[in-house]
DNA sequence: CTGTTAGCGCGTTCAT
DNA sequence: ATGAACGCGCTAACAG
């Protein structure tokens, strides 16, 4: 049976939702300014192109009725949310700092707000992706590279301008600015071996990139033909548990020394782990540069004022951030980037611990 | 004269808007399950309220689309983005990391997400603020208490939770958990001088809370009613530029021994300040504690292993991020709160350095 | 330069 | 337990 259609008058319209309370929108301010709600929107988002006039009075309408614009609804509308995110393993640690702070910087001045998520040091976690994902984010900023050639699918599959960062990698998701950490680990094995020291160790995080570096700081080290200077001969690895601190770094080379007594020289994958090798020498009085080298990594901002200095690969990760953030706010624009790997380099700040 | 209606097959329509190109929406999965869109978002969000059916037949559906959730038009429609906003002063420093940390994690666990903000010292700009209200948190969580009228008013009006943390003051914005500097510097004050320090100094950064703490650490001090141990005799007051860092601790100290040679203890506003107080006094030769004690603030995680280790405040930050993580959710969801003003209390470390 | 129309993708509200 | 209709607040696309 049909139903019969309802007479307009006896339409049973839900009622409709109730309005927010404080709520102003675009359209209040549009009334009181006496235009259309479009030319609102215009005043707001291109002001060159209206009239003084209408600017004007949308400037006075925005004054007096407090209204805040509601970036969900033009996110909705326009399909750009100016949202972008990062995704970084360990959010405490002071590692990755210096680029999150470059990060909100640079995306703040463009009109871009940051969406901070912690990913950890394994696979990165599907619903944590989803989340992010569901929020739209105009691009992805990830500290580190996605291992996984399942993760790269779905990170490219979503169609996003993503920036890796903190490594170099032959295929990237998409865009990269980095360094590489085989170079670096030949960089210092070379400067450890051209002072003479043959008894190495390696200090690292347990998770799968730092036991790259290790992996790459050993053969560089024991690789015959490096240097014309020689080469080691040995290298001990201690791996920490995360997060990498001071404490950590003492311990590790209580069990090098163990394990290897006559160690001269060691990496570590962090200021904090090296700053506390130096630290467990001194309480054990073995002295530092002679007896024991000593490389830190980042250069923490205490690194130069802590005695004695430590010497410590440097990275600008303010650079690293300011890239990022540059390179998914053209993507997000709709301009082309040029150069779509960028690798930032590093250089060996030698102070007195190597 | 009246505009003659066009007929409806003449009317020219603009054409519809073109389709995101790998946009699946919730009603492509409606449709692949054979259900409504409302019953797909109810399998999604509400699963115990659709039959088992329903629910594998969207699951299956979601699985082979690749369906991410739209949470901005989530939003919109049921006005809570499920995010939460942190405004921070200073993204780069140690200091807020654990919170950051506890706030992203309790967060995360109830279905939030973070935008994070660098606020800087000063006044809270007006255009952060709008720009971060602009998309419409569920709750703001600021490092730090606000502190012109005018912006507790702005807040206020802006309708939503905000858990200011950080300090403790007489009238919060809304919710509050933080601790007391007042106490913590009345608390310093006394420890030293029941140690017999009577030439006291204070070294912290150039902004308002930093040199309210020093206000406080200086009339504590110097109070003759305080202690039956006695008060001191001068307090010295150097203030260093953010970032406080230790090389920024190494100078004030070199400026304070300048002024007040016979210095016998410093209380720093940050563990980074000590550490260098404490690295310039070993480069002088000046002995710790005996000549001169050192307290710091922070307990960050090196504070322990360095050597001396240092004596410090405690600050459990990351009960101060839960407890404002879950603040902010219990009222985003409707639920009342039923403490609004937390003190999280503090401690003294005492270590090697005082 | 300005206004009109339509719809972004979802959840609320009501009805069944 | 399920579905239909509507609108959250804004902007793209077009017409003038």
């Amino acid at each position: 049976m049909k139903k019969t259609p309802p007479a307009p008058a006896a339409a049973p319209r839900p009622r409709p939702r109730a309005r927010a309370e404080g709520g102003v929108t675009l359209q209040d301010v549009a009334r009181l300014a006496g235009v259309s709600p479009m030319s609102a929107s215009r005043a707001l988002n291109t002001p060159a192109r209206v009239s003084q006039d209408i600017l004007q009075r949308v400037q006075e309408a925005v004054a007096r009725t407090g209204y805040v614009r509601n970036s969900l609804a033009g996110a909705l509308a326009s399909r750009r949310s100016r949202l972008v995110a990062a995704l970084v393993p360990n959010v405490a640690g002071p590692v990755f700092q210096d680029l999150i702070q470059a990060l909100i910087a640079a995306l703040g001045s463009a009109g871009y707000q940051l969406i901070l998520a912690q990913s950890g040091y394994g696979v990165l976690p599907d619903d944590l992706l989803n989340a992010v994902l569901g929020q739209r984010p105009d691009g992805l900023v990830l500290a580190g590279v996605v291992p996984s050639a399942q993760g790269r699918q779905r990170l490219q599959s979503a169609g996003l301008p993503v920036v890796e960062t903190w490594d170099m990698v032959a295929e990237p998701v998409d865009m990269l600015v980095g360094f590489s950490h085989e170079q670096i680990a030949g960089a210092v094995a070379t400067h450890l071996i051209a002072d003479g020291r043959r008894q190495l160790a390696f200090v690292g995080g347990e998770h799968a990139r730092a036991q790259r570096r290790a992996r790459s700081f050993v053969s560089a080290a024991l690789d015959k033909r490096r240097t014309a200077r020689g080469h080691a001969d040995a290298v001990a690895v201690e791996s920490v548990p995360a997060p990498a601190d001071v404490r950590s770094g003492r311990d590790a080379l209580a069990r090098i020394l163990a394990r290897q007594p006559k160690t001269d020289a060691v990496f570590c994958s962090s200021d904090l782990l090296a700053l506390g090798v130096v630290t467990e020498a001194q309480a054990r009085g073995i002295r530092i540069p002679e007896q024991l080298a000593v490389v830190g990594f980042g250069d923490l901002s205490f690194a130069a004022d802590v005695l004695p200095a430590l010497t410590t690969v440097r990275i600008d990760s303010a650079a690293i951030g300011a890239t990022a953030a540059r390179f998914i706010v053209e993507r997000a624009e709709g301009r082309p980037v040029a150069a779509t790997t960028v690798d930032v380099g590093f250089s060996i700040v030698t102070r007195d611990t190597a």
